[in-house]
DNA sequence: CAAGCGGCAA
DNA sequence: AGGTGTGCCGCTTG
């Protein structure tokens, strides 16, 4: 019998079976690797909520199910050129579950004898490409896959990914030819490859790779081993007529090879030429039983350096022109690809950079590299490696590689610092040559070259500049990189951010993130921002390996007191953020998860995108907690403290926590509020966590909860925030009911006398927040001012408002928040040391902070 | 030099 | 579907 198959689905479909797979298993159903011990056992109740969360559940599934059919109905007749392809209606075979998938069944596609030893099925109207994990190939296809299709959703069995015009682009960008690609194809897949799929492949990568942008001896040359090309190119009117004319106005000159190019840092010294060797064993035996996955694309790459000395030409094109060229090239099907042959470049001074001895980095980290330097030159692109995988290493390692003058990017003047550290961790650069560019400290390297660490909002910033930044940027501008590093990659779409690119000249471009993502559209820019994704690690994969921690997800939903619903129903957009923030059953859950994990001995850091609920809760539990109002001084205490004090274990974030602290380890992590379906936000948050030093100990886990309020929006959000750690491979498992939570000691609002006190004080809070606001324009707003802020543009400084109304909730409250700071602080000064004097500096210069918060607040009443 | 402002990002 | 509050950065001002 000709085995059934249903059409792969496409991306929010898997998604979103993804998620409903880990939703159909909720409670004590559910595997009970998450500590079982904190679900509850079914008691009375616990079915009432079972049956109430089997309802959502469904009424979400149906919601989503409809969407994804209606996607499938048009994505099928927008497709469907080859309409032939698709037999009749009448021949089809029908069981439950087709009408899901209405014409995307593909069982008419005869299977090859021996499919079961093949890993890959072909959707071939969306060109997505699915992968049996448990197939014995499924090592090598995946190596395959990631170099040329989109990893769209990696959860344990199945993988999904797609092949895109850019994902094609980047396989031929690490030197994959479209023979390579289609055979390659063709061995992995369970079915012949269909035609259209074939072709589609031979169009997309038949002009890619073809031309390519390369600076030497500081003029820009636009590039190819194919005369014809060029001369399409020259005729084109846009690039023509930029053109630099000189003397010789076609260049011909031969093409470097990787020849005998050493990636530093790789295992036995000498990975590159090591897995060459492998490769050239291997040849003969078809690749057969690889037992090192990269073989594959090395042995690829490996036939084209064999012609060693190619011919390449090339024509000149004047600095200024290069992004007009470059985004000309991508519309007219000739995507440039830039690349820097910096062991030929005898212009800009060499930097004197090594990756200090031992230093070893990790496979997937070479495997990266290897894609950036494969054919002995840099190539400009990105790596995708999870928060705690390593990434600088990798920036540094190609940074040591090339060793030319780099400029590194950061976000935030916290990850400057970091990133110079790193530098000096990791290699024997001269500390004089590593220089930091931010608002405090403008220094230059000391020699002719060196690496200039700064931030994105440093480069781009179009206002008036004090001297001495006007001067460093004239430096940074006036000068050649070899290597531009972008940390955090994601924010150059950014209008802002992206004029980096131009403004500052580099031979080659690295990107690192952990987030791909942006919740607008912005992402696909940066393939000709930067250039292609060069790699993408695999979350889950990794955390196998042992390289970051494995993770337990869950998603705790908490029902809202009916008088707190009540109010959330005809509370406004904002008060209802405030709500279900504040909901005293989420309250309870925090505490009780709170409770449980310090008593295993874990770290635990708590966010929430609420300032007043983060408050609200943290004096309440008297836990220590940072947001953006926290003081320089102080902030540096309580992250001290959580790292190092015993008795410090809990500490509760704004969303300060995201991108710019540089939080210490923590093996467990409660989300209470977030900024909607921010999935960058969920992903960066849990990698919080994934750097737990004790990650290798038998049976340890991380933890991530969030917690949401049942019935409201949050439930909407909270799934489309997972949809990218599902993608990943983790499974959020849903939680009703926690076992025994009556039984903690001093459990929060027990009484329905509290919540409606709670509920009472937060919409009083909230309400009075507002009015402050108008009083606080007057008393204190400057008319000599722009005064844009207070009437205009912004309303009110939230900060300042609510410290005030905070200040004003109880005596007894603002106690607490002293108890907990001065015993802060006590801590700090028993470690003596280095900090002694500026502890006590600290803490008076936080009494004073409170001093002056409680004048403001009396001030406005 | 602390505080505040304007601009920007997500 | 679309929203809104929070934080950072560099700079100016008193």
């Amino acid at each position: 019998m000709p085995p059934k198959r249903k059409a792969p689905s496409g991306q929010a479909g898997a998604a979103k079976a993804g998620r409903a797979s880990a939703m159909s298993t909720p409670g004590p159903a559910t595997p009970r690797s998450i500590d079982s011990s904190i679900m509850s056992d079914a008691d009375e109740d616990f079915d009432e909520d079972v049956t109430e969360a089997q309802r959502q559940r469904e009424a979400l599934l149906s919601k989503e199910a409809d969407e994804f059919v209606n996607k499938f109905t048009f994505g099928g007749k927008r497709l469907q050129g080859q309409g032939d392809e698709i037999v009749p209606r009448d021949a089809r075979r029908y069981d439950s579950a087709t009408s899901l998938f209405k014409k995307r069944d593909f069982s008419h596609l005869p299977l090859k004898p021996d499919h079961l030893n093949r890993p890959l099925w072909i959707d071939p109207d969306n060109c997505t490409v699915v992968l049996e994990r448990f197939n014995p190939l499924a090592e090598q296809a995946t190596d395959f896959l990631i170099t040329i299709a989109e990893p769209k959703s990696r959860p344990t069995f199945l993988h999904e990914y797609s092949l895109t015009p850019h994902s094609l682009y980047a396989a031929v960008s690490v030197g994959l030819r479209p023979k390579d690609i289609i055979n390659t194809l063709e061995r992995f897949l369970k079915t012949a490859l269909p035609d259209m799929v074939r072709r589609k492949i031979e169009h997309h990568t038949k002009s890619f790779g073809k031309v390519k942008l390369v600076l030497k001896h500081n003029r820009y040359f636009v590039e190819s081993v194919d005369a014809d090309v060029l001369q399409i190119l020259l005729k084109d009117d846009v690039i023509g007529s930029l053109r630099v004319h000189g003397s010789d106005d076609i260049t011909t000159s031969y093409a470097p090879t990787m020849g005998g190019l050493v990636i530093p840092g790789t295992q036995n010294a000498a990975g590159v030429r090591q897995a060459d060797l492998k490769q050239a064993e291997k040849k003969p035996g078809e690749g057969e039983g690889a037992s090192n996955e990269a073989d594959l694309f090395a042995a690829l790459n490996e036939e084209d350096d064999d012609d060693d000395k190619e011919a390449v030409h090339a024509f000149e094109i004047s600095d200024a022109n290069v992004e007009t060229v470059q985004k000309r090239c991508l519309d007219i099907g000739y995507p440039i690809l830039e690349e820097y042959d910096f062991r030929n470049d005898d212009v800009n001074p060499n930097l004197e950079i090594d990756l200090r001895p031992n230093t070893q980095i990790r496979p997937y980290q070479e495997k990266s590299l290897s894609k950036m330097f494969g054919n002995g030159r840099a190539k400009s692109g990105i790596i995708v490696l999870p928060c705690g995988a390593g990434k600088t290493l990798v920036g540094i390692t190609a940074a040591c590689t090339i060793k030319k003058g780099v400029i590194v990017l950061c976000t935030s003047s916290m990850s400057v610092v970091q990133w110079r550290q790193e530098f000096l961790k990791w290699s024997n650069i001269n500390p004089d040559d590593v220089a930091i560019f931010t608002a405090e400290s403008k220094n230059k390297f000391s020699g002719s070259t060196g690496i200039i660490v700064t931030t994105y909002s440093m480069v781009t910033n179009s206002r008036e500049r004090s001297h001495d930044s006007k001067k460093m940027m004239d430096f940074l501008r006036g000068r050649e990189w070899g290597l531009m590093l972008l940390d955090e990659v994601h924010v150059v779409p950014a209008e802002m951010f992206r004029r980096v690119i131009s403004s500052i000249k580099s031979h080659s471009k690295l990107g690192l993130t952990a987030t791909l993502l942006r919740e607008d559209d912005k992402i696909s820019h940066l393939n000709f921002l930067i250039g292609p994704k060069l790699y993408e690690a695999n979350w889950m994969e990794l955390s196998q390996q042992g390289h970051i921690a494995k993770v337990q997800c869950a998603e705790v939903w908490c029902p809202m007191p009916t008088e707190f619903y009540d109010e959330y129903l005809r509370a406004s957009a904002r008060m209802k953020r405030t709500l279900y923030a504040m909901n005293p059953r989420k309250f309870q859950a925090c505490q009780y998860l709170i409770n449980y994990h310090e008593a295993r001995g874990d770290k635990i850091i708590v966010f929430s995108d609420e300032l007043y609920s983060l408050k609200q809760y943290a004096l309440k539990l008297k836990k220590v907690f940072i947001y953006g109002g926290t003081s320089q001084a102080e902030r540096m205490q309580v992250l001290e403290n959580f790292q190092h004090n015993p008795e410090v274990n809990t500490l509760f974030l704004s969303k300060i926590g995201d991108t710019s602290l540089d939080l210490p380890e923590a093996t467990c992590l409660i989300q209470i509020s977030s900024h909607f379906g921010s999935r960058r936000q969920e992903a960066q948050r849990l990698g919080r966590i994934l750097r737990a030093k004790r990650r290798n100990d038998e049976g340890f886990n991380a933890f991530f909860y969030s917690l949401v309020s049942k019935d409201t929006q949050e439930m909407y959000y909270s799934s489309k925030r997972q949809a990218f750690l599902v993608d990943q491979g983790y499974a959020f498992k849903v939680i009703t009911q926690l076992a025994n939570i009556e039984k903690t000691p001093d459990l929060a609002f027990a009484t329905p006398l509290e919540c409606r006190e709670l509920l009472q004080r937060t919409l009083v809070d909230n309400e009075r927040g507002a009015e402050d606001e108008v009083e606080t324009d007057d008393l204190f707003g400057k008319p000599g001012r722009g005064g844009g802020r207070g009437v205009g543009g912004r309303k009110g400084n939230g900060v300042r408002r609510t410290a005030g109304t905070l200040g004003e909730l109880a005596g007894a409250q603002d106690m607490a928040y002293i108890e907990q700071n001065r015993a802060a602080n006590k801590a700090l000064k028993g470690k003596g040391g280095k900090k002694g004097g500026g502890g006590a500096d600290g803490q008076s210069k936080f009494f004073k902070g409170i001093q002056r918060e409680k004048e403001k607040s009396r001030a406005r009443n």
